[in-house]
DNA sequence: CAATTATGACTGACCGGTCAGTCATCGTCA
DNA sequence: TGACGATGACTGACCGGTCAGTCATAATTG
């Protein structure tokens, strides 16, 4: 074993060292003290929180070693919690990685979800997506769960088959929609695009691509990368 | 796992035992026996032949299970090979991974290097090599390589470096020159273009991506969908 | 204090890497 | 040319470390 210290690591900043810290002050039940920092005392609340610690630590271990590679000791380890706890919240290392995927999904549904643009023009709504998109994914961690789906979805295909259900398919019926919303209104000139809504969304998937794994060799302006796109199909520039 | 046969798996048909084929039946063979499929009397060709049949056999295991999952024993006997036989040639796991990418990389460039095209249109270029590459790549186990370094470029940092400056930087730098020369003539209307070469092959990566984790879902004709791009880039669509 | 939850030492399978021994091939000499 | 010793490619049993998963015990809770 060897690897680091014996002590929790404790990468996510959230919520984690906390729950050895009360333990001697009022171990006992009364007085309802601070909610956010001292363990709570509800059995559930308390269960909860560990299992939110155990998915929060299995991500960054996932990530950054891949699904074999990771063991759960680290996990373990980095939750602050012993490596049986694992195992009284899920059933086994590959539930855990299931269940880690589907719970990062969501909120990366929700971030980038439809952007309910009244208003604005078609270029606005897929612009402010894209926007989105990058800033809130392809620069941050989530763009590495992305890679991870990649990378390991042919060999779990129970999240491929869940991240083309709920993610992928969802994603380009939504955007198919507003693409031919500006085909009706003329903003978009090329019919057939419509036919190939991944087409619009390429140079994102490129460029989490690219960040993860050539941005120290050559820096990626994605923001304008994909204003540079648009322009091929909206035409001239406009102002931002 | 699979483990399917114990005997050599080949994956791999080029050129495996034809290379020594003139000089072969000597050693102490009389009637020259069928050189394709006999193994030949010289020690440094069956040496070389038994170097090919090992990195074909890991790239098939590495690529179906990842590096990390991948077992040398498979290995060794999808190469029809004994373990220690793989240190020989290699000097451990990481060598072998390695070299294989390097290996794979080389006819990759080759087949979709630059197309030769004299007098042709920038369109007819771009749509050349494009069509090579859907072709011979993400229709083939070749994408499934494209996957791998995606998978482990980050964690094998010499990987991605090699990846980059063999393939990546020396691709974008012909496809840019490429787009300058259509700006120049005007085919292409976007002179922005030439900043974010990326753009071009955005989709060809996606469909690769597409394959791999979608294609059960939903097919894609890839080529179709880079054709759609052109138009976006070149403008309306041409007879094909 | 009984029930529930957490712990971490432990187990057993697994796998990367080693090495002493084998034998086909090769060089050499009669 | 044929025989014979030298060579080194090849083998596979083996070793040591690793790690997913278990379970008897301890701690906590209501």
């Amino acid at each position: 074993m060897a690897k680091t210290s014996s002590k929790p690591v404790n990468a996510v900043p959230a919520k984690s060292a906390k729950q050895r810290a009360g333990k001697a002050a009022q171990g006992r039940t009364h007085a309802p003290p601070d909610p956010a920092s001292e363990p709570p005392s509800g059995r559930v609340a308390r269960a909860a929180e560990r299992r939110e610690a155990i998915i929060a630590a299995a991500m960054d271990e996932f990530v950054g070693r891949g699904y074999a590679a990771t063991r759960l000791d680290d996990v373990a380890r980095r939750a602050g919690v012993a490596k049986g706890t694992i195992y009284l919240h899920f059933k086994d290392k590959e539930a855990l990685f299931e269940e880690l995927i589907r719970t990062a999904i969501v909120p990366l549904v929700n971030r980038i979800a439809p952007p309910p643009n009244p208003g604005g023009s078609v270029r606005d709504m897929i612009e402010l997506f894209a926007r989105t998109f990058i800033q809130e994914v392809a620069t941050t961690q989530r763009a590495d769960i992305i890679r991870l789906i990649v990378a390991e979805g042919p060999r779990f295909p129970a999240i491929a088959d869940f991240y083309y259900r709920e993610v992928v398919s969802r994603g380009l019926a939504g955007l198919r929609a507003v693409i031919e919303l500006g085909i009706a209104r003329g903003e978009v000139r090329q019919p057939e695009l419509a036919r190939f809504p991944q087409i619009v969304v390429a140079p994102a998937i490129v460029a989490v691509i690219w960040k993860s794994l050539f941005e120290k060799h050559s820096p990626l302006d994605a923001l304008e990368m994909f204003r540079v796109h648009l322009d091929l199909i909206f035409g001239e520039r406009r102002a931002t």
